[in-house]
DNA sequence: CCCTTTATGTAGCAGTTGCTACAAACGTAG
DNA sequence: CTACGTTTGTAGCAACTGCTACATAAAGGG
């Protein structure tokens, strides 16, 4: 139960790379660095395997967020702009996709999907609140960010909201 | 080439039903009445096939948004709360699903995924710009739009945008 | 009536899927 | 050292994937 800890990584970077649909077992564990065999022993089956890998990915953007801004009450606008290059980065187009594909999942009844797209949503939504002047409006950001990473990732380039 | 068009409306409804990524030939062949040695006739591949069941899918919601309401200037509130029950009801989960499906594979480089996609909501935002007495608030409402659609699927329960 | 085009069924191929039976190496507690 | 639980490799299975070769209809224009 330790040598999972170092597989969930790579196996995190490969859904970000291929995506929750196109991760198969096999590649998953070249990537890992062993076999699909090795897989199903530590995780149990392809969706103990599969959540592994899409916890470590939430854990990750949690990590990120915090690392980011500390918590300091600014109008939305500001923080906006913060995130703005964070978002319109390459390393973040990965992470859309996931979550794009968590709410799909999640919207045909995926359990797993649900939980943990909601923990990620829910997470970004304290950390919204904890940084504006207004907190209410941080649900209401949130849902404009995905949004807008979402027209974004279609190729609209739309601006990004401005408060 | 015209039992195609019988065929794609099947087509449209499983790929509606059971989301791009779980849609392969010999299921969907056997949904449309016919066999995947058919389809692969009828539209020359898989991709053809999925192509024409997406482009189904997006000349039904332009259709039905055509059909939804007359364009009108109004308050974006009040148009945000004739939006809302539709955008609730049970028939339109399956159209957010393909919706972010579509988005998540535009952001890994599927070009198909992206011209529909982006078809869709350019149309929308169109849509909406013509109803509201804010036609340069369209981009931003389409994208709260989107993004509720995103946190409800995920179980936030959140209030529809009012503004 | 023939003959070309369009349409369809049967069978199968090579590759991938998740998973498992079997057996061998491994480390550690006694 | 021995015995036992943990870990790992090899091989394979049955199902499914997209796709295709082959043969056969059906149909319509000359």
């Amino acid at each position: 139960m330790n040598k999972k800890l170092k597989y969930t990584d790579a196996l995190a970077d490969y859904v970000l790379v291929h995506g929750i649909a196109a991760a198969s077992l096999r590649p998953m564990a070249k990537a890992a660095g062993t076999s699909d065999r090795m897989l199903v022993y530590h995780y149990g089956s392809k969706a103990g395997v599969m959540e592994a890998a899409l916890r470590e990915i939430a854990n990750r953007n949690i990590a990120a967020l915090e690392a980011t801004l500390p918590p300091e009450p600014r109008p939305a606008s500001e923080l906006l702009s913060i995130l703005e290059p964070i978002a319109r980065s390459d390393a973040f187009g990965p992470v859309y996709a996931v979550f794009f594909e968590l709410a799909s999942l999640a919207l045909r009844g995926d359990e797993t999907a649900k939980q943990i797209g909601q923990a990620i949503a829910l997470y970004f939504r304290d950390w919204i609140a904890a940084r504006i002047t207004e907190p209410d409006r941080a649900t209401e950001l949130l849902a404009s960010v995905e949004g807008w990473g979402m027209l974004n990732g279609l190729g609209l380039d739309v601006a990004f909201p401005t408060g």
